[in-house]
DNA sequence: TGTTGGCACTCACCGCGGCCGAGTGCCAGC
DNA sequence: GCTGGCACTCGGCCGCGGTGAGTGCCAACA
């Protein structure tokens, strides 16, 4: 186990490295911190935390900068989360209570966390996975081509087009429409599969297989509905990341384009509670030099979606996760009173 | 008034610049076009279109690149579109015409423009004010309220709540639905008004005041939802500036992120045809060393909305604006299709 | 055993100077 | 008006030594 002195040690590395975005030598820690110590002890504890795997030196003759593993033991033992000022919750307040709609509201979210964190903010729109349907309307296009379109208790609409197998008449396009209505209206969308399930059985042989790929159309729109979607801002934050970042940024932009890597991203984290992962920790290639910071946040007790930012390995841990944790909060006020 | 050979001179110093990226001298100018002259006579050529600043030298002693006037005279007269091959015009349509819904076709024909020319993508969504009606749907939600639908022909679907002022029945409803769907599907937004202006004539005098209600939301949704929205893609790209890109980069990423700057962009270039803003054309400070090129793209003769990428002034003008012009007519096509 | 001062060593960084070569402008001749 | 020749410029590329921050090791000390 370290000692209490080399912890403290090297919670000085990663606090003065993320200040100064340089290496860190003996001398220059024993005279900004009040360690107590001369700095050929502290070189003896460097060693030693070298040897553990907690950081490590670029060039034989530098200073130290803290490793993956250096960063893990600061965020989990050496740090906690710095909570916001007051001036700032009352900004954030203010300023997330503008929004009009729920566009609006994540639009702000992400731009008031790219803006407290100087880094790439990502909020994921709420789980509509709770969701009602309310209304399915069919309407005729052709002969053999509908329209289908899909109306949501949060006011969301969805619309198909259907392209059927055989021509489908108006009084069955009808009946169709009714019979859908009466049994999935209000209902969940998660219980909609086994609600119209044996639909197709109560309809003319001829039009089952009409009948059957409106009710695949309308399961694949429930389900594409329920996918999660989210938004991402404060890239231009990416030019701060360091000296050698043209090799850097560009994997980074091309994962944050693709909302499906985000997605799984903001996926593998606890449902409950902030997450940080931190370089190699996360599983995909081109964000093994960022960290991760990300928490659930929901109107209620529990979380609909999740928020983050996306930053360098080395980087206000304490500062960003305050940020990130407050506007968790604050959006989900902001979405229960709405 | 430049000679010929001049002009092909600038020609081929813009072309070997953005094959290069380096300043192109007299020697290699002779070697790589065949000019019929020799260098010494080619440098005379050169000091007069410096002379006349369409080109600079970066150095003293260094080769010449072109300057946004270059660009422009190059773009005007010295080239043309380079119209796609076969294959890729087959790719285009393949992979568009996957697509399921709107958002789907702004999705894909952003990541195709990015791939095809390797540059920043913008795609607009069309416009509600240039669209026509396909269908208006009514819905019942309760005695006294109603849903309104209205759904374009460019796919996009808007939905508002009505509160009647009377309640109004089924058969009425059925009524009004059939009535104003005869009048106004396929009619272009700006002309509903005087469609649906004698609409409350025909009805009975208890409904007249909620038909009244029903149009008149109908045309505030036609007026207020003209607010625009656009997708961007490939910023990943950006990375293939240049040696000097991290100055560069930053305030484009940031141009990028001002929804409002690139609408403003986008709206300051011609409504038919394309579009080319080189380097300090452009209105945006940030983008004073990015060329932008645009065009209009719409499911029938009229543009409802604009594309297009933005990229280094060295860019590959004939290449990016067969592939603007390209994809701009199948989105066109896709959109009338669906 | 842990801490400290001393000391030799390493090596990235910086500034200097010289060389090289691509590119230029000018000019006289065809 | 084109061409070859020529002197000149100057950015880029070594190779050089000096500098200094930082290290590891060791002997001495509490």
């Amino acid at each position: 186990m370290l000692s209490e002195r080399r912890l403290e040690v090297l919670r000085a590395i990663v606090q003065d490295y993320v200040g100064t975005e340089e290496p860190v030598g003996s001398k220059a820690l024993t005279e900004r911190h009040h360690l107590g110590v001369s700095p050929a002890t502290v070189r003896n504890d460097m060693a030693a935390l070298e040897e553990e795997g907690f950081i490590a030196q670029p060039h034989t003759s530098a200073g130290r900068i803290p490793t993956d593993k250096g960063y893990r033991l600061f965020v989990d033992k050496l740090t906690s989360v710095k909570p916001m000022t007051a001036p700032e919750r009352r900004a954030i307040q203010n300023f997330l209570g503008g929004a009009v709609d729920l566009d609006d509201v994540v639009g702000r979210t992400v731009r008031l966390l790219a803006q407290l964190t100087r880094q790439v903010a990502v909020v994921q729109y709420p789980s509509l996975t709770r969701s009602t349907v309310r209304h399915v309307e069919l309407l005729s296009l052709a002969p053999a081509r509908l329209m289908l379109v899909v109306i949501t208790d949060t006011g969301r609409v969805e619309q198909r087009h259907v392209d059927c197998p055989a021509p489908f008449g108006e009084s069955a396009l009808a009946d169709l429409r009714a019979r859908l209505n009466s049994r999935v209206a209000g209902r969940r969308f998660a219980d909609v599969p086994q609600l119209v399930q044996d639909l197709p059985e109560s309809f003319e042989a001829d039009d089952r297989g009409t009948v059957s790929t409106v009710l695949a159309t309308l399961l694949e729109t429930l389900v594409e509905e329920t996918e999660e979607r989210l938004m991402i801002g404060g890239t231009a934050n990416l030019t701060r990341f360091g000296h050698d970042f043209p090799l850097v940024i560009r994997p980074v932009l091309e994962a944050l384009e693709e909302q499906v890597v985000l997605l799984k991203l903001l996926g593998e984290a606890e449902d409950s509670g902030m997450t940080v992962r931190i370089g190699h920790e996360n599983a995909h290639e081109g964000l093994n030099s960022t960290s991760v910071v990300s928490v659930g946040y929901g109107s209620g007790g529990e979380a609909v979606a999740k928020l983050g930012v996306v930053g360098p390995t080395r980087m206000d841990y304490p500062g960003t996760m305050g940020a990130v944790r407050a506007v968790a909060r604050y959006v989900g006020q902001i979405l229960a009173e709405s």
